[in-house]
DNA sequence: ACAAGAATGCCAAATATTTTACAATCATCC
DNA sequence: GGATGATTGTAAAATATTTGGCATTCTTGT
C-alpha cells in the first residue's frame, strides 16, 4: 500500500528502504564529499561510475539543450540517491547534477557497491525493490505526460511533491520549477494553478504553494480523470 | 556500449540477459501458460503477483481512458517480461494485457521468484541490470516526451523499436499504433512521417514502415536536436 | 475478380500551448 | 527604508496539436 508515486521517478527514497545496520553498511564504504550551493557534482554524459546517496543538503537535475535555455529539472532529498544508471547499466551520466545549499554526498563506486552487494543479499533485494519503485513512477508519470491534460497533470505533480503523511500539505519552490518538471511554460503551469486555486484546491503564494486538503486534491484527481 | 533503449521502457529483453544456466533455472520454476489471439492475460489494477516472461507470441499493453478509447500501447516481444511492479513494488497491474497471436508466457508466483533469487545472487545482479536499463530507457522516453518535438519525437520511437543491428530497418504496425505509443494522434503522426518521408528518411506503406538507412535517420535526429 | 473493412493521406476548424510582453508584488542587499 | 532583481499574474498573438471528415489505397475473404 505505498503510494508515495514521486516527481518523475528519477530518484528517490532509496536508503530509507534499508535497516539502519543496512545503512551503516553502506555509508561505511561510502565516501563523504561535500559540496558547496550551487557546485557541479556530476556533470551530463560524465562516465564516472558512482551511486550517491545524499545525507544533507539536496541536488538538482538539469539539462540544457542546444538551444539554450531548455532545461528539465527535479530535485532530490536528502535519503534520495543518484547514479543507478551509472553503475548498473553502465551508461553515461543522463543529467546535470548540482548542489543546492551545502551538501554533504555519500559516494560509491561501482566496484565497490558490486562487491558489497555481492555479499550482501539483503541489500540486493531492497535495491531491487527500489528499482522496480523507481520504474513504476517513471511509468506512471510517462502515463501522465502523454494521456493527462494540463491542469489534472500539474495537480498530480503537486500530489507526488508532498511526501502524504499529513493532511495539508505545501511545496516551496518557484512555478517555473514547477513548469520545468513538467515539460511546459510557466505561463501554462500558472494557468493551471489558477484554476486550482478558482476551485480552492490550493493556494499559491511567492515561492510557495499550499494544499490545505490534500485529500480533497486527489479526490479532485481521481473524478476528472481516472487514469 | 548498450545503445538498444526502447520504446517506452515498460519492459524489454529481461531474461535474455541470463546465461542459458540461469535461464533454465528460471524457467523451471515457472508455470507455462498458453493464450490465444486477442486473449486478455491481465487488467489493469488487477493485484496478482507474477513475473511473466513472453516465449512465444507477443504481448500488447494498453490503457483506456473513462472517456472510452484512449488507449496507449506498447508491445512487448519474446525474451521480455512483465509484471516487475506486482512482484517488486506490491502495486497493482498498471496496464491491461492482451496475447497478439498464440503466445506462450512463462509465470513465475512472486514467492517462488523470491526465493529463486535468494538463492542466487547472479540472477539477481542480471534482474537489477536489467531494471536499471529499464530505467534508463524510461527516463530517456520521458525526457523525449518533455522536450522533442514532434517530428524528433517520432523518429526516436522509430529507432528505438529497430533492433539496431542491421543498417536498415523496417517496422510493421499501423500509424494509429505508432501514434498510441507516442501519446499522439494519428493525424500528428501522419504529418511527421510525411515529413520525415519527404526528407528520404523513411519510405511509408500499408501497415508498415521502411527506414533504409538507419544511420542517417539517427545522424539527422542528433543534428537536428542534441538531447 | 469483387466487395467490405482497414489503413493512409490530407484538409479545415476548433483547442491547447507557447511566445512575448508588461505591470504588480515580494525578498534581499545596501 | 529604498533600490534592485526575482517572481507572479495575466493578456494577446503566434504555433502546435487535436477533432472530424472525406477520398483513396490496400488487404482480405469470398
Amino acid at each position: 500500500m505505498e503510494e508515495k508515486s514521486v516527481a518523475n521517478g528519477i530518484g528517490r527514497a532509496v536508503f530509507g528502504a534499508l535497516t539502519p545496520a543496512q545503512q551503516s553498511a553502506v555509508f561505511s564504504v561510502g565516501r563523504l564529499r561535500r559540496y558547496a550551493d550551487k557546485q557541479m557534482i556530476a556533470q551530463c554524459g560524465a562516465t564516472d561510475h558512482y551511486l550517491s546517496i545524499i545525507e544533507a543538503g539536496a541536488v538538482r537535475l538539469s539539462r540544457v539543450g542546444r538551444d539554450g535555455q531548455l532545461a528539465v529539472t527535479a530535485t532530490l532529498q536528502p535519503g534520495d540517491s543518484f547514479g543507478e544508471f551509472t553503475v548498473f547499466a553502465h551508461a553515461p551520466r543522463q543529467f546535470d547534477f548540482h548542489a543546492i545549499g551545502d551538501t554533504r554526498i555519500r559516494e560509491i563506486p561501482r566496484e565497490v557497491l558490486l562487491k558489497l552487494l555481492s555479499q550482501s543479499p539483503d541489500v540486493m533485494g531492497k535495491l531491487i525493490e527500489v528499482l522496480a519503485r523507481k520504474l513504476l513512477s517513471a511509468t506512471q508519470a510517462l502515463e501522465a505526460v502523454r494521456s493527462l491534460p494540463l491542469i489534472p497533470r500539474t495537480a498530480r505533480l503537486l500530489l507526488a511533491l508532498t511526501d502524504g503523511q499529513n493532511p495539508s500539505a505545501r511545496w516551496e519552490g518557484t512555478q517555473t520549477e514547477l513548469a520545468d518538471t513538467l515539460g511546459l511554460t510557466r505561463v501554462s503551469v500558472s494557468h493551471a494553478l489558477r484554476e486550482l486555486r478558482r476551485q480552492g484546491l490550493i493556494r499559491t503564494a511567492y515561492r510557495r504553494i499550499e494544499i490545505p486538503d490534500v485529500n480533497a486534491l486527489q479526490e479532485w484527481l481521481d473524478r476528472s480523470s481516472p487514469l
